[in-house]
DNA sequence: CAAATTTGACCGGT
DNA sequence: ACCGGTCAAATTTG
């Protein structure tokens, strides 16, 4: 439980075909995850050290679309950035237009297995993978108990039977299946267009 | 030279 | 006991 995310609560599962954001990581582990084809990756706020950041991230390419296509890695944002991302400073990263820009949906989850309310909301499009989430945390409140039941993830240990889903957004895997206890918030985000524009130097860094 | 990365080992939890 | 996560040290790169 207590793995010194920053709080424990606020799960963020990106799924991107670029590991890199706005804000500056410094990798502090990889591991290999049974189940998985490929290890994960354990990123920490480089700011950790300096202000404190509680921000952690796990990266860890989807096995869905591998090498084969464009690859895309599921990002899990843990706690919160308290450092300065600026709009300016930190940006001096993103001199290339990686990715956004694009047809790229939000889809914001929430769950509460205290009372059972699931919510799920999409805000409009238009703005970065910036920290926004408190913001658009309380836009979305939904008690009409849509489904007293915790959204079911995709589950893909044993499914020997997937010709071919090229849809954009399936399902995300979770190994953990203890993950989320209780609230939790899961910002999904989508890049269709993210195969078209690939074209960068992502192909084969090393 | 400093910083960030790498790999391994250790620890805690389930 | 196993798996997952983190820390530590060593190394590499800029």
């Amino acid at each position: 439980m207590r793995a010194s995310n920053g709080g424990g609560k606020g799960a963020r599962i990106e799924r991107k075909a670029t590991m890199d954001d706005k804000f500056l990581w410094r990798k502090y582990g990889q591991k290999e995850i049974k189940n998985s084809k490929y290890p994960r990756f354990y990123y920490r706020c480089s700011y950790k050290d300096d202000h404190g950041c509680p921000a952690t991230k796990q990266v860890q390419q989807s096995e869905t679309n591998d090498d084969t296509t464009s690859p895309v890695y599921d990002i899990t944002y843990f706690g919160e950035h308290t450092c300065r991302p600026g709009r300016d400073d930190a940006a001096a990263e993103l001199v290339d237009g990686d990715d956004e820009s694009s047809t790229r949906e939000q889809f914001v989850i929430s769950f509460a297995s205290n009372g059972g309310d699931a919510s799920v909301c999409w805000p409009s499009s238009g703005d970065d993978s910036q920290n926004n989430s408190e913001t658009s945390q309380e836009s979305c409140t939904a008690t009409d108990g849509a489904s007293g039941e915790p959204i079911l993830l995709e589950s893909t240990p044993p499914a020997p039977e997937l010709p071919d889903l090229m849809k954009p957004m399936d399902g995300c895997l979770l190994d953990g299946e203890s993950l989320f206890g209780t609230d939790e918030l899961i910002y999904f985000h989508e890049l269709s267009a993210a195969l078209g524009l690939l074209d960068r130097d992502w192909g084969a860094p090393v």
